[in-house]
DNA sequence: AAGTATTGCGTATTTTTTACGCAAAGCTAA
DNA sequence: TTAGCTTTGCGTAAAAAATACGCAATACTT
């Protein structure tokens, strides 16, 4: 987008939409996916920007806070059906629009008083998304020129407390791992158990012997074998699954294990 | 308070304090006692209010709203060291102040232009704390003028989604109580094992055998026994322990059992 | 002194978790 | 072709945790 066009969009974002938005309150979206063995998140350049944030976006005064995340998810990654969850508000007085980026948005000729809308504290609610990483199309935003998935274990620097939201964001999935279908969503619609196993392993940080993980998974009758094999260089095939999505959902719906 | 008095609290709440405070954001408390063997929370009685409310406050603009939140739980209990989580960011767009108080507001004579402020709709964020009932000093609030323990497993009819609200942080601490100290937060300094034991019970929403909830407790080390019992009448008298604080974070901070 | 209610302590069984051996399958290199 | 490497798939055994439940001790009531 050339330096006229995004001049255009953002006055006109600030004239006209802010004042139908709650001001102060944001959006933040943790967007996982799972992708060649690893775990990852779905990050944004800004403009003039050095480091990465995270898909933020604003709710409207007659908005629901779920449905401005199931929005802005939409717009950032063109999917409709999304699992999504909040996770927690973060709400440090210090949360501004980040220096560089108010620079950049002001050198395009906007209108110092109208911009204050976006350069005031921001308290944001987080949400984490689980995404298919195939099936998603990511779009850059607004304020944004480009996007890239990174790495979970190995993030490159985050504006703001972005970096917070991302291990807070983490920390709610290994919670969630026995009351959410995290698989479900984040493996592919055909996956292996060693894929399975490394999804586990990565969200919970800890070794888990594969053996037990197979034993344990195919107990529990909540996968569906495929009689296909995924193809890969080097060693025996592994076979291929499907979830039965009913039988996981009520392994999950279980009273959650309190020692008792 | 008589009527004059509150006119002039109110007035100068909404002249002075609003401008220095995020609109459209509050916070609100499910403060938690145990008492009578029964769980409890704080609710108040707004003014011309037939429903209950849950304490609730405002964030200034140069407070972290985690800090926010333990002013107001303060002010509410007079305590000073709070157990105190967030726990759910609620964002429905029909979150009004209750007409019957904006009424009861403006026929204090109050300018409608002010209070405006507050019939605004409001995001609120969702804390939850564990309090000693006994070391507890509830106040009414500026909007209220009375409150209430009450039983949460039989609550009176609560305003707007309040009654949501205590059901969500009851999950919470649901979800919680192997990480976080519930029982030494909830139960009076010197308790008895029958006491910890109904505490888990209307937490976890479900029988517990009380014999093997015993051997549990006294096996983890975080016990530590007075020497003394509870004087009650009718049977054998409950010996008296107290939580070894140290031994209790131990068994807490070990890893979620993940069933791996 | 008998009856009732609750506490404290113990044993036995079942279920779940953990540890780990080993053959099968597919590729590579000699 | 075959030996070697790697990863997958399947199995057994031991350890740990959860569950079920019997029963005596204590304090009050009648």
């Amino acid at each position: 987008m050339n330096q006229e066009a995004l001049r255009t969009e953002v006055a006109h974002f600030l004239e006209f939409e802010t004042q139908k938005m709650i001001p102060q309150l944001s959006i933040d979206c943790v967007i996982f996916s799972f992708h060649a063995d690893k775990l990852k998140v779905l990050l944004l350049k800004g403009i003039n920007q050095e480091k990465l944030n995270l898909p933020s976006g604003f709710i409207y005064q007659d908005e629901n806070i779920d449905t401005a995340a199931l929005r802005n998810l939409k717009e950032r990654t063109g999917l409709d059906q999304v699992f999504l969850q909040q996770f927690h508000t973060f709400g440090k007085p210090t949360r501004y629009f980040p220096d560089q980026l108010q620079e950049a948005i002001l050198s395009l000729g906007i209108d110092a008083k109208k911009a204050d809308w976006l350069f005031q504290r921001f308290v944001t609610i987080g949400y984490y998304a689980l995404v298919n990483y195939q099936q998603t199309n990511p779009q850059p935003s607004l304020f944004s020129e480009g996007f890239a998935w990174e790495d979970v274990e190995d993030l490159p620097p985050l504006i703001l407390d972005h970096q917070a939201l991302v291990e807070t964001a983490l920390e709610t999935l290994k919670k969630d791992i026995l009351t959410q279908p995290i698989g479900l969503k984040l493996l592919p619609d055909n996956f292996t158990i060693p894929q399975f196993h490394q999804l586990y392993e990565i969200i919970l940080q800890r070794k888990i012997d594969r053996r037990n993980f197979r034993k344990k998974m195919l107990l529990s009758n909540i996968l569906i074998p495929l009689n296909e094999q995924k193809a890969i260089k080097g060693h025996r095939l592994p076979n291929l699954y499907r979830f039965d999505e009913a039988a996981y959902a009520l392994s999950l719906s279980g009273e959650v294990k309190m020692g008792f």
